[in-house]
DNA sequence: CAGCTACTTTAGAATAATTATAAAGTAGTT
DNA sequence: AACTACTTTATAATTATTCTAAAGTAGCTG
């Protein structure tokens, strides 16, 4: 019963994160499942607060989001809307974007044949590749 | 004298748009020199008006950004910080990006092997690369 | 060129995502 | 059980952007 939660637990602790209830819940939700999914923090309250009768306020939602992040368990982005995007799928990939949604493209179904050099004294963090999709008219 | 001007009163009546005062001012802050680069609207109102007496007032500054991007003439994207960026090169092309600073990368330095087939329905309208830098420690 | 009309500019208010604040609560240690 | 540092929370503050509506202007048209 209480096990249920032991890998959130951990998870929370080898992050330097205290297991709190809320961070408990958090870490369900968005790593409960074998599926990655992309969200917004609007989306997250919207949809971690509808099903509790214990809300968590919107605040801790951004610090445990950002915790997460440092911690590497998110990836975040920003689209044209200027709303940041966290992605629970940190493995490197990359996405189509089409109208506001966004739809994961695996890393072996984008190959390069050249890339550019960085400039000296750094080298490449990662490659990050958006395509943007229109309706075939 | 006038002619001067004449350049940017007629990419501005190409685009549909009234050369005002405050377009042709913006226009050749943005559009004056071969040199391309890249910008916020608060970088432009800060250069823009500092420099001038007659101030552009700031939704001027965003009316015409965004006739100007709607036109063509510039290019949106959005970085970590929810702000949004415009690329007065609007050829295609790709970018580095390194601790909130952008360089381009010309779209001949990047090639690909293999691309995704987009869902049916779909195509590809364009397609951004952005390489996050890391300094060598 | 006077007058008209639709398009523009503008100051300021409104909105929305995010961050900051500081008081109350809690985890983990002693 | 008590203590302390870390957390949560409601709320205020901040910031980029959009909206509003009134005043100004460009480009006809007669």
């Amino acid at each position: 019963m209480i096990n249920k939660n032991k890998p959130f637990i951990d998870k929370l602790r080898s992050s330097g994160l205290r297991p709190t209830r809320q961070r408990v819940e958090i870490s369900k939700f968005l790593f409960g499942s074998r599926k990655t999914f992309h969200f917004t923090v609007d989306d997250l309250n919207k949809l971690i607060n509808s099903k509790r009768s214990k809300k968590i306020s919107l605040a801790t939602l951004y610090n445990t989001v950002h915790a997460f992040k440092s911690a590497g368990h998110l990836q975040e982005f920003s689209l044209e809307n200027n709303i940041s995007y966290y992605d629970t799928n940190i493995s490197s990939h990359h996405h189509f974007y089409d109208s506001g949604k966004l739809i994961d493209i695996k890393k072996k179904d984008i190959n390069f044949k050249k890339l550019p050099v960085p400039p000296s004294g750094k080298r490449i963090k990662n490659v990050e590749v958006v395509i943007k999709l229109e309706n075939i008219k």
